[in-house]
DNA sequence: GCAACTATTGAACATCAGTCAATAAGCCTC
DNA sequence: GAGGCTTATTGACTGATGTTCAATAGTTGC
């Protein structure tokens, strides 16, 4: 066993399933998944291929299983970020603002394995990419109040449509570093309250958050 | 040759080139990548998997040249639409919206073909994906007067932070036509001139732009 | 130490993408 | 109409890759 860690002989399910979510993360992000064979997986992995087969029942399975991954942090992150009750709704934009961005500065592999577009549709993937974009929409309704009233498919579209624009700029951004981060931030709030202002909410939450802010100089 | 017209025995390169990109659209739109085999295929084109090979060097290829096409497709749609030197700006975008959402609604499987995410990250793909957001960023830039002054990474990273918004939205309308194409419109417009604004460019052909619309009620 | 459970293996198998020598279709000239 | 040339077309074959599964080995509890 030439990549096998000495120590390593057997693992726990649990274990042995985290070590190679984490080692998907890496190949995928670093290879395009067609060139990536499972041979080299269970290579990298140190294991056989019947061991990965024992784990993910076939390589789609194990490269859903990597992006959900990757969904479910950056979902984490920013929910950590804006768990407070306390503030109003433009400062816990800028909280869940600033660890997404947090998250793409730092985990920018795993950003860009969950978001950037490969070869063909596949169901699954385009379940969990939807779901991650649904979260937000539910998450951001809620957060900035709006999850009682006004509520309705133009919101949804527009906060839907918000997240698309913060995938782009943010994809962009960590491939190309040509605006500081906070200048990115701004753009992105400045946005958002736009287009929900666009969308004409009259409802007093929505009032309160569209006060002016100062433009980006 | 059991799927093969009778009257179809040896076609030109380009004609047969052609046939098998259309066929190609819709077979990838319908079934995923993965899935969809060479063998179904060439038995789907009515020829032989080697004819296949004689015209495209791989699965990927042929592929990739379906996506490119359809990309080609959108933009020269939405280019004709705008070609006018005589309009204002805001008429313009109006014209090449109602172009884009044509498109959308009259090749919704080649739309979603061109943008839906699917297994891995692929660098062809991804050019033509970039490639088409960079053509409508450059052509919005151009069209919206942009094109000489104030323009900075800053303008392109928020056109294309829209180009992601609009396409997140036409996706999602696609699939849940729960508003009617002209509040689409008016809140993909209403979002531009807003992100424009954050952006916060002075020179007089965005202030021209961002002359007051009234709200969507 | 033995039994039971199960993680792990690697050879075998199945499927699929890709290859290529041979054939057939179509065009042009005589 | 026949023959020659070009090239579209074919289908059997090959090799790579994903998947399977009987056998083995590691670990725990008694």
């Amino acid at each position: 066993m030439p990549g096998r860690a000495p120590n390593k002989r057997r693992l726990g399910v649990d274990e042995r399933r985290a070590e190679l979510l984490e080692l998907g993360l890496e190949l995928f992000a670093a290879a395009s998944y067609e060139t990536l064979s499972i041979d080299a997986i269970a290579r990298a992995a140190g294991i056989s291929k019947g061991l990965l087969y024992h784990y993910f029942p076939s390589k789609r399975d194990y490269y859903t299983a990597t992006v959900r991954l990757a969904a479910d942090r950056l979902l984490n992150a920013t929910l950590e970020a804006t768990e407070s009750d306390e503030l109003p709704p433009l400062e816990l934009l800028q909280r869940g603002l600033s660890a997404y961005l947090d998250f793409v500065e730092r985990h920018g592999q795993t950003y860009a394995t969950l978001l950037r577009t490969g070869i063909g549709t596949d169901p699954e993937i385009l379940t969990v990419i939807e779901g991650t974009r649904d979260a937000f929409v539910d998450r951001l309704a809620e957060r900035l109040g709006l999850g009682h009233e006004g509520q309705g498919p133009l919101l949804r579209l527009a906060l839907r449509g918000w997240v698309g624009f913060v995938e782009v700029t943010s994809l962009s951004w960590l491939s190309e570093n040509t605006i500081s981060r906070e200048v990115l931030a701004e753009l992105m709030s400045e946005t958002l309250v736009a287009t929900l202002s666009a969308a004409s909410l009259k409802s007093p939450q929505v009032t309160d958050l569209l006060t002016p802010d100062s433009s980006i100089e």
